[in-house]
Order: structure tokens, then C-alpha cells, then sequence
DNA sequence: TGCCGCGTTTGATCTGCATCAATGCGCGGA
DNA sequence: TCCGCGCATTGATGCAGATCAAACGCGGCA
């Protein structure tokens, strides 16, 4: 478990720029509160306010629960990422841990207060939010026309850029949620996306050790599988 | 065709916050530009920066070119709305005029640059972006779990809410896009878009005149039909 | 008003993914 | 190290929606 002070000084390396005022600092640090997260956990804020969430440790899904059918996670968020959550709206949204987690959570308000002299603050949320948009039509995109192979391939190529820091450089990445998780996330069933890791595997494309760890062995069919399945193997 | 001081002022009067000082707004004036397009035009905006764009008459579709499989829309904008267009990045977007439309760009970096003193552009900029986030969110969430019934009938009721100003507020509206544009928006091909009209006409809930004339007959059933497929009829 | 072209509708068939159903096996606990 | 629970894999089948193909009719134009 790491102090606040600490947690709070990685995110201000990490995340925030270098430029900011001692007093735009101290205020951040003043609204910012950490959050400790077992497995399973429902991060809870006290209001239904949007928050800014950085993730120091573990990892998290971003989950919208719909009136009926399954669920929809909307996005993941790794160590060292900051993730946009919405307040109460019209979806219900749910930050819930994957593993072992430890947060910092900013109230987005508490940004746009900031105000008057010193707009720093506000420049860094329109930044991250403009990101999170893009990060959701890029998703909103992949849902619309790609198939279940592609979704994949995309997926595990992403979770490589985004973890290969915690693992080996040269292709393994330990995926931290589950297959059903994933399903969720891709639009497909937990069968679909372990037919695909079985047939991905099978073709040399990767090879895998226990449940979650995947090592990528053919970088380029792996790109040509998650693009457009063009002269597919 | 409006002039721009016209198009600038309503504008103003819809978007805009009212305690927007003069200075802030004759910045805005000075950076905004209107566009006029013909339908199927493409929206030029000289820099790759993201834009707002208001739309005064008219109708776009935000489109998502994909290396080659079909092309994914990923926001319509209807007379009255602001929609946020991202600059060049990892796909490429483009607006395209749905018919004759009027038009008023904002760069992004321009409500940015109002810094220091006033931070109220700032501000505008993070509420609508966070607008378009959430509205991304809930497309991918669509995208993800429903079925092409639950998504027709959810873009017709939200056309509805969109777009009753222009008509009939008893239930009529005027489809400013084609069956391809549909489908495209909603991750579905044009005959299945199409089956799912006449078969949703057939049963009673809405029925059209010539191609893009909708008039809702069944709300309750529609808006089942748009949810959870309960107890179907 | 009549014709023509293209967007739309409708039909037939195919297929990718979902669903239903076992079986397998990694991983944590004792 | 062994056991057993729960996630994951694999198999069989069904179906929603894609694809291929043809006819229709709206809307623009002469």
C-alpha cells in the first residue's frame, strides 16, 4: 500500500505537466483522494459527479450496465493510465477492479474550478477528455465493422502497446481481466474470443502460458489480422 | 444563405453561455469561419486541429474512413447541435454535408488560446466535449449489445427527440440520411436496415411516406422494441 | 406527363457468431 | 503435492444478419 503523498507525486510526474503552478498543485492534491481496491471492487465515489481516475497499480474495467442484456465495458485502464468516469447519466457506470488496485480519483469539477488566472487545469481536462473521445470512436469503430478475429488480434495488439512496460519488451504481456471481460469489451461471447485465442494460437500467430499470459510470435500476421484480413491466412 | 454575422449571432444565442463577456465573443467571432456545402460535400478545414461545429441548416454525417472494409459513421449532426470533429490522427474523419447545409467552424485550439484572464471558452469546450463523450459512449454501448431491431428503433426515437422541432411534433420527421447512411451508423447493412423498417411498418409501430417521411404510431411499442426486446411482440 | 436511373425493397441462400452443452485444466488452498 | 472449484476450452447446433441477386418505385428531368 503506498502513502498518499507518494501516490499523489507519481501522478503529478506521470500525468501532469511540468509547468504547472505550486498552487494549481496544492489544490489538485487538496481534491484528490486515493482509492485501495481488492478484485472485484466497485470504486465509489461519494457524488455523481464525473471523475478523472488515475491508476497507479493492478488494472480496472469501466463497465455500463444496461436495463437488461450483458454489460458493456467501455474501457480498461492500466497502470499508469488516467480514465475519464462518468457521473450518474443515463447509462450506469460502474469502475470495478480487475485485480489488486490502488487509485488516485480527481473530481472533475474540482479541475474546472481551477478557475480565473491560472486555466492549466482546464487545458489538462479538455486534454484528457478529448483523448478519452477518441479512444471511444476509435472503440465505437471497431465495434461497427470488425470481425471477431480482427477485434482480437486489435485487442491483444493494444494490450501490448499499453502493458509491454510491466513485462518482457520483446512479446509477452500478462492480460489482467478475464475472458469474459474481454468478450465484454469486444461486442463477443466468451466462446467466440477463446475460439479465436485457440485458432490465433494454432496458426503461430502467438503462443500462451497458463491463462493470461500471451506471448506475440508473428508481429506482422498478428497487424494483418486485426487490419483488414486481407489475403487471410 | 445566411450571412455570417447572422449565422454568428444564432450561434450565439443557442450555444453559447449568456454571461459570455464581449471580449470572449468577438474572439470567437474572429476565429469562427461558416462553411456552406452542397450535399455530399466534404467539409474543408484548413489545419488538422479538431473543430466545433455548429450546424445552422442542413444535416452531416462524421465518417470514419477504415483502411478498407466500410466505412463507420460515427455522429450525425442536425440543425442546432455542435458537434466536435477531431483533426487528423489515427483514422480518418471527414464531414459530409447530408444535403445543402450551413455550417460554423470553431477550432478547437482557438476557445484553448482564450487563456489567462477569463477561463469561460475553456469551460465551454470541456462541457461539450465531455457531451461528445458521453454520446460516444452510449453509441459503443449500442454497438456492443444490441440487435438490428434495438438499434433502428432506437435511431428513429432518437431522430425523434432530435429532430421534432423541424416537424410535426406529433410524431412526424424527415430523415435527412439515406438507408447506406443508417446502416452505416449503426453497424448494419442496408437490407438488413431496410427488413427491419418494413417489418417495424408491418406491425404497426410507425409508417412512412416516400423514402424519409417517418410518422410514429406506437410509442410504447417502439420504445420496447428499442430496449430489452422483453416481452416481443 | 412520361421516362429513366438509382436508391430501396424483397427474396434466397450462406455463414459467422451465439447458444446450448460437456469436458478440460489452471490455480489457489490445505 | 494433491484436490476441487471456477474459468476456459471444445463441440454441436441454431439463428440473426450478411451476402448475392432481382424487381420495384420514388423523384428528377425532359
Amino acid at each position: 500500500m503506498t502513502a498518499f503523498i507518494e501516490l499523489f507525486d507519481e501522478f503529478d510526474h506521470r500525468i501532469l505537466p511540468h509547468h504547472l503552478t505550486d498552487a494549481d498543485i496544492l489544490r489538485l492534491r487538496h481534491e484528490a483522494f486515493a482509492l485501495e481496491l481488492s478484485a472485484q471492487d466497485h470504486a465509489e465515489f461519494g457524488t455523481d459527479e464525473d471523475h478523472f481516475v488515475y491508476i497507479a497499480q493492478g488494472a480496472v474495467k469501466l463497465v455500463a450496465y444496461l436495463s437488461t442484456s450483458r454489460e458493456q465495458i467501455v474501457a480498461f485502464g492500466l497502470p499508469g493510465e488516467l480514465i475519464h468516469v462518468p457521473g450518474a447519466g443515463q447509462h450506469n457506470f460502474s469502475l470495478i477492479a480487475l485485480e489488486a488496485t490502488e487509485l488516485l480519483a480527481i473530481p472533475a469539477n474540482s479541475l474546472l474550478a481551477a478557475s480565473g488566472k491560472d486555466s492549466t487545469l482546464l487545458r489538462l481536462a479538455i486534454e484528457q477528455t478529448v483523448l478519452a473521445l477518441g479512444r471511444s470512436r476509435a472503440n465505437a469503430i471497431m465495434l461497427g465493422t470488425r470481425s471477431a478475429r480482427e477485434r482480437l488480434a486489435g485487442f491483444l495488439l493494444d494490450m501490448f502497446e499499453r502493458g509491454t512496460r510491466r513485462d518482457d519488451p520483446t512479446g509477452t504481456v500478462t492480460l489482467p481481466m478475464s475472458r469474459t471481460d474481454i468478450a465484454d469489451s469486444l461486442g463477443l461471447t466468451i466462446e467466440t474470443v477463446s475460439r479465436q485465442f485457440s485458432e490465433m494460437r494454432n496458426i503461430g500467430l502467438f503462443e500462451t502460458k497458463g491463462r493470461s499470459v500471451v506471448t506475440i510470435l508473428d508481429w506482422e500476421r498478428l497487424a494483418l489480422a486485426a487490419g483488414q484480413m486481407l489475403v487471410a491466412a
